[in-house]
DNA sequence: AAGAAAAATGAGACTAATCCCATAAATGAG
DNA sequence: CTCATTTATGGGATTAGTCTCATTTTTCTT
């Protein structure tokens, strides 16, 4: 069924003991069962069909499907937001860091388009996920506050519109076009308080410092 | 279960034909159990039980759930969007016209939480109703850059951006507290390109206008 | 109030899913 | 290679839902 296939908690674990390969394959049918069909009308036999497995097999790794939620959303936490962080450490600049991250994140979801909607379904169903889920993002709003360049009270309300943003690019283009990227950066620097001129201005910034098209490192250079 | 129960569609046949009554019934029992459960998790038992009919009498109505959803949405479409396109009618300036709307609809989702939410769900899922949903809103944003007041395009990314901003608001802060509306408003004028001062006031003298606490326009007394 | 038409009923046939578990197969340590 | 341990299997009991339809009940008309 689906097209492209990357693997990505198989391709964590190919050399090691079968428990563990197994529990990946689980987790990957998983994220394209979720993504094609949406976390509710996904079925058991859906997901072990797509592994390849026989439906016992799940019982013997999950005791139902919310657990194996749980499981897939934690993965997609570290995978998502954790690495972009990482390629952040050497920005201090606070709106720099908001459109990095923000960016990052939806040219991800260009290549996995699934790992950022079975991402964020898992983040609102699985509640005890949300505090973790939005704390990278909260850190760099409280930067760009302290620094003065966000006109803007950090509250709950606010992450939610941001994440409302991001869901809402995904949801209207999963192809994840530059413009859509564009538009949504500046939405979230708008949202955050700058005039419509300095955001354009500080996305096409850093567009053109990280996120030239021709080079897509994973490690963030200066 | 639901402490307040408002029914909406029920209230509009109760002297007519008893078919007339029995499938207003429906309808408010699926904004009750959409809401509560979501519309993939609702049953039809659910539906007929909160409406006290047996579950075969669902089928004198609806071939199948989705039907229904169609019907409840293209409802709730008219008495949400088009009854406050009828309170505007004397606005002419756009980002008022922007501000009214979007506070208006949040004021009625303080009163019935339930219709904004199943609306949303609604809209989103029968795809075929979402242009007619986003009508109203789009005209407003023309005008408002006819006017020169709002610095961007108009396109469909945008309009789902405000809805998400919306929908944000709702999941929440389902009590809607003035709070959360404000907050909402700005969010949807600084997308618009609105600076933050300018916003603020926007909102401010809308409050002061037409939605001061006391007076609730239409007919609405307990 | 009787009779016809309209509406509601709920038992039951189907379909589909979860979850258990006795058995089979695969793995890997000695 | 052998055998104990781990893992996978898939049949079937169980639960849960959809949808039909012959029957009962309610409503409406005269």
């Amino acid at each position: 069924m689906s097209s492209t296939n990357h693997h990505l908690f198989r391709e964590q674990t190919s050399g090691r003991k079968k428990r563990e390969r197994t529990r990946s394959a689980l987790l990957d049918s998983a994220i394209s069962v979720f993504a094609s069909k949406g976390f509710e009308a996904a079925r058991i036999t859906d997901i072990t069909n797509h592994a390849e497995l026989a439906n016992g097999t799940f019982y013997n790794y999950y005791k139902d499907k919310d657990e194996l939620l749980r499981d897939v959303t934690a993965g997609l936490a570290v995978e998502l937001t954790g690495r972009i962080n990482d390629e952040m450490e050497n920005l201090a600049h606070g709106p720099t860091r908001v459109t990095f991250a923000t960016a990052r994140l939806l040219q991800i979801a260009r290549r996995e388009p699934e790992w950022l909607s079975v991402y964020l379904e898992g983040v609102f169903i699985v509640t005890e996920l949300q505090a973790a889920a939005v704390q990278y993002l909260r850190q760099d709003l409280e930067i760009g506050i302290e620094q003065g360049h966000f006109d803007t009270e950090v509250n709950l309300l606010l992450v939610n519109q941001i994440l409302s943003l991001i869901r809402a690019a995904l949801l209207l283009d999963p192809a994840m076009s530059d413009h859509t990227i564009i538009q949504t950066c500046e939405a979230v620097l708008r949202l955050l308080g700058l005039p419509p001129r300095k955001a354009a201005k500080q996305v096409a910034s850093v567009f053109e410092r990280f996120l030239s098209s021709d080079e897509h490192t994973t490690d963030a250079q200066g």
